[in-house]
DNA sequence: TCAAAAGGTGTGAGCGTTCACATCATTTGC
DNA sequence: GCAAATGATGTGAACGCTCACACCTTTTGA
């Protein structure tokens, strides 16, 4: 037991009486290792609590067992600012962070700027200093192809939430029109006729989607005319966009938000106008942030499976 | 540049034609290095895309650059399972990511239970696998001696959020007793005479401090009586608390909640009840949810600098 | 029954960095 | 102007692990 540094895999070797290399090969799951002696170095890893050096084990050549996670600095930072939460975050958290450490392995967050040079920068250090076995990429980052390459080309695993075009190693993604689609049924067939779609923003992947679906639910029906507004995500332009359509001569009677914010607008708006929610008007939100289950009134909202994606996503990875 | 690790130290050496030890004291600021020959290396280093592997920087006895954050596992996933939000993981993520970048540095988060013995054992593998310069505890772990007497033990910098009693390296801590007296004494100078308290748990040390700084601005406003009530943190225990409260003969026409879930308890049952806030019922929250700001009605809460208080225990943690 | 194949175990080298120490170059002090 | 202190740089070893390969042991097959 060296000083500086605790348990050693040569500690573990000397107490069973082996060689270093055969408690390594107990450590990484390898065959040709007699079960009694598989036994025996089981027993003196717990007797003794040794834990591998990450580090070491790096070095070594072998894997990190560390999964990178890229998110987008900006709105991360800004949803923290304006005290908005940050449920990918949060959902990243606890989805990857327990499918990885199930495995014992490690979930690492990096921040990282959408501006194009900053971002494959940022990557780039990010692989030399951390040596990931895997990365994964949510929106709008997995929508960046540089990133993609990069990880390609030094052959590192990738997964991607919320993309689907298979230059990834995984891609991980949520039926976004389908969900559109049947909360726009569902209002129908509440009896709904006059159903706004208040969009997000335009260069995310998943607001195309959903406008999609809602479209295509509408069409269906055989209403006319859609109602869309973009709402870019915020407060503010949403409250805008929805005090627009409610002064139009032929008001919405329902209205889906692409996010739980311009979802609260909408409450806003009508709680100013008078309007009874769901009564007046109906509020659907696509859910993306935590607490909206004590909104009043009560909201109506689709959860996203963020957690079980990046659940899947690490698992994937780490199986590779 | 070695085909599998990419660029290495051996290859800015020998750009500009030192040893590695040369840019090694570049890398760590030592002195003793001419200006001229720094500049030469700083070059190459940018030149290269040169980032130093953080396994080897490690495994050569030098720092990891690594400060390990610790948080209460049980709390964190039920919040999360409830969808109430993580502020304090989110808070960790900003504050401290933010520090820790700033200088080249890395935060590592580990959600760790608050049984006893598991939680000797977690953070004691997580010290032998990552091997961090810092850690920094939250609540409820920071309460733990054993836990820091683990890191004191094997001489690692330990900083703790919202515990004080000298033993760790760093306490950091906001004036929680200062923050529930100027909250009453707000409430006492709209013209409140009968406040309630809605306390969290008891085991957590600020709900203590809480409501001594409640008491103490009653006192010295000469109100009594005190009404505190223990709602335990969570939305249905508060409810009932709450109501029990307002139904009592003289009930409060004010009121402070620890937590923001338990003040949406409130909000609840006032709008069951026909009660106008704040007209009717006054409710002052410690914000702990993202997202308060968008309640209906409009929610007054007690902002906690957690982000500020990570960031500093970060910095305190690397500048040793 | 004996060679070939497969199972099981050990040895030396190397991963990229920092540390401790040695060495050479320059400045300081009198 | 020369020894001593200080500045600047290089060298070998070590960190703890995994890889590649060598070696010995057991099983397989005809």
């Amino acid at each position: 037991m060296n000083r500086r540094s605790g348990v050693t895999i040569e500690d573990v070797a000397a107490a069973v009486g082996v060689s270093r290399q055969t408690v390594s090969r107990v450590l990484n799951d390898s065959p040709n290792v007699k079960p009694a002696v598989r036994a025996r170095i089981d027993a003196a890893i717990e007797a003794l609590g040794y834990v591998p050096n990450l580090s070491a084990r790096r070095m070594g050549g072998g894997r990190s067992y560390v999964v990178l996670a890229i998110n987008d600095r900006a709105r991360t930072i800004e949803n923290w600012q304006a005290r908005r939460g940050n449920d990918y975050v949060d959902q990243m958290l606890f989805g990857g962070m327990a499918a990885c450490e199930a495995q014992g392995w490690h979930l690492v967050f990096e921040l990282v700027d959408t501006d194009a040079t900053s971002a494959r920068r940022r990557l780039a250090n990010a692989l030399a200093s951390l040596r990931p076995d895997g990365v994964i990429l949510t929106p709008p980052h997995c929508d960046n192809p540089d990133l993609v390459a990069l990880l390609a080309e030094r052959g590192i695993p990738c997964a991607r939430i919320g993309h689907r075009d298979g230059t990834a190693t995984v891609d991980v993604f949520m039926d976004e029109a389908g969900a559109a689609d049947a909360a726009t049924r569902h209002l129908i067939a509440l009896g709904h006729r006059r159903i706004a779609f208040i969009a997000g923003a335009a260069n995310y992947g998943g607001s195309a989607l959903r406008v999609a679906g809602y479209r295509a639910a509408l069409a269906d029906a055989g209403i006319t005319p859609d109602m869309v507004g973009d709402g870019n995500f915020h407060f503010e332009t949403a409250e805008q966009v929805i005090a627009g359509l409610l002064s139009a001569a032929s008001p919405p009677t329902a209205l889906i938000a692409d996010n739980d914010e311009m979802a609260f607008a909408a409450l806003h708006i009508a709680s100013a106008r008078g309007l009874r929610v769901p009564e007046d008007l109906a509020v659907i939100s696509f859910e993306d942030t935590p607490g909206v289950r004590f909104a009043v009134p009560p909201l109506t909202a689709i959860r996203q499976p963020v957690a079980d994606m990046i659940a899947h996503a690490c698992n994937r990875l780490i199986a590779m």
